[in-house]
DNA sequence: ATCCCGAGGG
DNA sequence: CCCTCTGGAT
């Protein structure tokens, strides 16, 4: 993958994707730290089926350590890993409280300390709540990098160095939810709609369906 | 049976 | 490195 080829990609996924932001819904930054550490392995639409019914209740680190585990469980019950998660919501909430003085922190390290966000969750915040020029490989940018050749990798670390050095400069804010919105409706996992692909003659990926 | 905006623990 | 956590959709 070169360079203009990469420059092409984007341009065109920016014209097919004219508002690439998170479709978690939210209203603040807690809110959105909440909405990722509770979207590992599930659906965003499922994540904001149980997010709309919490945060009237409780969006903020004390109300949600006031649900306590079972109060908060009870709300995410549907979203797969509900258990683990419940736990490290709270264990975060309490150290966002205790160490962060109730505010979502804006440093990488600072973000993966708190339990339950790995890099993928730091790297969203940073991005889409803090705006700066992050890509959070997650299951879609991780198999739409593989595809395509933007980035390929074992790992999604390894996808993600790749990217940060081809994705254009101009593009890089907005690379993360252009590559996740492109993989979530265009190139899916199981039957890839090449027949609707804007970068269709772009891409590497060998098992593409030419129309 | 596979996938969904993964992370933590062994 | 691998395993486990986990419900819902396809």
């Amino acid at each position: 993958m070169n360079k203009e080829k990469s420059e092409e990609i984007f341009r065109r996924l920016s014209i097919a994707i004219p508002a690439p932001k998170t479709e978690l819904n939210h209203n603040s930054v807690f809110e959105l730290l909440i909405a990722v550490i509770l979207s590992a392995q599930a659906t965003d639409k499922g994540v904001n089926i149980a997010t709309a019914k919490l945060y009237p209740v409780a969006n903020t680190p004390s109300a949600i350590l006031a649900l306590g585990i079972e109060g908060l469980e009870r709300y995410i019950k549907t979203i797969g890993l509900y258990h683990s998660k419940a736990k490290n919501v709270l264990a975060t909430c309490e150290r966002l409280i205790e160490v962060y003085g109730g505010e979502v922190p804006r440093t990488r390290e600072a973000l993966e300390s708190l339990p339950g966000v790995g890099r993928k969750t730091a790297n969203v915040i940073l991005n889409t709540a803090f705006g700066e020029p992050t890509i959070a490989v997650d299951t879609h940018i991780f198999r739409v990098g593989n595809r395509t050749g933007l980035g390929r990798g074992k790992t999604p670390l390894a996808v993600e160095n790749k990217l940060m050095k081809i994705v254009p400069k101009a593009y890089m804010k907005d690379a993360h939810h252009l590559l996740i919105l492109h993989g979530r409706y265009t190139c899916v996992a199981r039957k890839p709609k090449c027949d609707e692909c804007v970068i269709l003659d772009l891409c590497e990926f060998k098992g593409k369906v030419v129309a």
